[in-house]
DNA sequence: AGCGTTAATGCAAAAGCTTCTCATCTATTG
DNA sequence: CAATAGATGAGAAGCTTTTGCATTAACGCT
């Protein structure tokens, strides 16, 4: 249950927390916005204020339960923290956000901070491009 | 002359945009907000305005006479183009920023794209971490 | 189940960065 | 030097995110 998820971050079990986890584990996008969650519980007739979802979602952050990135819109994009570290690409025509893994760019970076002294305590890799063979063109 | 750059640009050669380009060549810190150069024009006693700056980044980052990065710190800094691409490594600690080119992780990120049907537009690696061998601590 | 404590919530206001509006000024061109 | 298109400064406005505060709800303990 992800109640005790709630509860193991040493925050109580309440409505907004619930709805919103579970928002995240079911909603078809996986990046999304305070307002995409916003708008997403208004839909489902949840009377959640927005400074609640902001709240809910640094307090998740911060419990390691959800991950927050910056696309280089002007605002922040969540998503559940699944556990495998990935990093992202991003069409800057349709918005769609892709995963990906490289072995080989996880060591050269750990390998390049080493040179310049550096002890890394994350990173954020973003390829920004065009997708070119489905139906990109209108917004998802 | 840098009035040219300007010009080439398409735009007037006014003492804002001369000011502004002279700082960005001379400043002691290569990567630098709005802010930042607005607050270096008013210690120089010139009196520009902060939308003026701001517009202004904006003309050069068009024009490509400068780039923008986003080193989710909620503001944006800017750079001269001198025309070699390179990534960004960051002391969250002290603020400093460090620059690295690594070809194999420049050639595996193509890699990446083509595999997914990515046309690359651009990319934004920025490591963040701690430096671990000079007088951080203090910001700089 | 009921209580008391303490945290969480919604709303509105405010903050922080960036952009826009508009009246005034200036670079450019002939 | 005049005409004109473009640029400027000041402040207002815009957007995302945070904060203050009165109210409400969760939790632990009877
Ligand atoms: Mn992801
Ligand atoms: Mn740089
Ligand atoms: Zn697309
Ligand atoms: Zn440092």
């Amino acid at each position: 249950m992800e109640d005790q998820d709630i509860r193991n971050a040493g925050l109580k079990v309440t409505a907004p927390r619930v709805k919103i986890l579970e928002l995240l584990e079911n909603s078809e996008q996986q990046h999304v916005s305070a307002e995409d969650v916003y708008k997403m519980l208004l839909a489902a007739n949840e009377d959640i204020g927005l400074a609640t979802v902001y709240r809910v979602l640094t307090q998740f952050e911060e419990a390691g339960l959800v991950e927050k990135h910056h696309f280089e819109d002007g605002y922040s994009v969540y998503e559940l923290n699944k556990g495998k570290h990935h990093d992202h690409i991003v069409c800057v025509t349709c918005g769609r956000v892709k995963e990906f893994v490289d072995e080989t760019i996880e060591t050269r970076q750990q390998k390049i901070a080493d040179e310049m002294g550096f002890q890394i305590s994350e990173h954020e890799l973003v390829i920004y491009g065009k997708c070119v063979d489905d139906d990109c063109d209108l917004k998802p």
